[in-house]
DNA sequence: CAGTGGTCTAGACCACTAG
DNA sequence: TAGTGGTCTAGACCACTGG
């Protein structure tokens, strides 16, 4: 006995008409950033299929960054994207108060580390030298937006974890206390899935796509005074960087 | 009667330990990039699950990136990635010959459209004026990379459609028919799921996290030339870019 | 408590790929 | 033809949220 199919073979599958049919109605303004969307219960006697097919619709726009899900609660339209500029790093605190939104961070540890072989390289110092780490939430609205991991050779400012104001601005720290001034930075930008940290404090789920940054900065001499890598929700967050020097073909 | 879960509550879903299982095997090494992992059965029975189960598994680290599915073929490991500066923009081909691989363009689109508001706006022109839209494919060793579509005002670079070398470098054009030298350009980064466009064309699964880059490029006297906007594999790209001036907070 | 999303099963038919 | 992934069903129990 065959098992009954609500579509013909070789149509659009199911779950794609009720994922463009959810995506139209963001697109012209029935579903704004915040509203809930129908339950998978809902959209599944509205489309006569299985609620695991409604399921798919909402896992596909969800892990898309289109939809945020709560358990509980339902399924919402997500917010719209930040911006931040890669090329002057005015900072997350100063960044976000020029929106009108209010930063908050939370310095989630602070401590010391041996370099390690990768790390070394990428700061010119010892495998065996000794760095600072300093781990922080960048939280908007409430919302956690971005994890950042800093590490700084101990050397270069030492008893840096005892100074205040290290939940604010880090390079604010680092020239005033040790007159420590960065000149220019190098920066790698890619899509990674959050693993279980990310995915802990950014509160979203394992494999969600998130902006990963990666940036070595130098001071005037060329001297790397910090490593550090960001995880940016990519559903929140876009990066903009202005080119000067063109370099022809 | 109750159904049979081969899990106490509380406890890490299934599909999760077989997701961590072959994240493991893929970090020690075990699985390289391009080998096969174990089919849906296969994982099925391997841990006791339903093939449904299984295929959560595989199907979160598709969408993360980690593996790539083929119908009728088998889940694969992704390869690695492929970086790219943001900052001096020595050009696709260019840039994929000397990592000795073999790059190639296919013209997907050549055409004119009036700017419209948007574009207008960003290209400095009027809204009925006419811009060139160039859109090409850039392709890897056989394997499409990045979707790319370029626009550029008509009357900046009359007959630029019918110029030789657009599948190469549109810049060099610019540059040897027109006289035009780019001098800088405005990026946004973000990350963006897959349309069925560029789903189409990137061979893709719809949703897939893509790189997208929008550009304002301008000559040296600071007319806007070139609007762009590019879609690259998030899974197969990263991009790196440097700081120089800072700005301090 | 009812409603939500999260996990899981044991089946089914299909399209695609390779030998 | 056998094996793969793609789609889909009709159930089930669970944890979490709110009133």
């Amino acid at each position: 006995m065959a098992i009954v199919t609500a579509r013909k073979q070789n149509e659009t599958p199911l779950h794609n008409r009720i994922r463009t049919h959810l995506l139209a109605a963001m697109k012209s303004g029935q579903l704004r950033p915040g509203d809930r969307v129908p339950s998978e219960w809902q959209l599944a006697e509205q489309f006569a299929v299985s609620r695991m097919t409604a399921r798919q619709a909402l896992s596909d726009l969800t892990m898309s960054g289109y939809l945020q899900r709560r358990r509980g609660k339902g399924t919402f339209v997500a917010p719209e994207k930040l911006e931040q500029s890669l090329g002057n790093l005015t900072g997350f605190t100063h960044d976000i108060r020029r929106r009108g939104l209010t930063p908050h961070t939370q310095v989630l540890g602070a401590g010391s580390i041996p370099a390690g072989r990768r790390m070394a390289l990428a700061l010119d110092v010892g495998p065996e030298e000794s760095l600072y780490v300093l781990e922080r939430l960048r939280l908007v609205d409430g919302e956690p937006l971005a994890l950042e991991t800093a590490y700084i050779p101990a050397r270069l400012a030492p008893a840096l974890l005892t100074c205040e104001g290290l939940s604010e601005s880090l390079y604010k720290v680092l020239a005033e206390h040790y007159g420590i001034r960065l000149a220019r930075a190098a920066q790698v930008v890619e899509v990674v899935p959050a693993g279980p940290h990310e995915s802990r404090h950014l509160r979203v789920g394992e494999g969600t796509p998130l902006l990963r940054l990666e940036r070595v900065a130098r001071d005037a001499t060329g001297r790397p005074v910090e490593l550090a890598h960001s995880y940016y929700r990519g559903d929140r967050y876009r990066f903009t960087t202005d080119m000067s020097r063109w370099k022809e073909e």
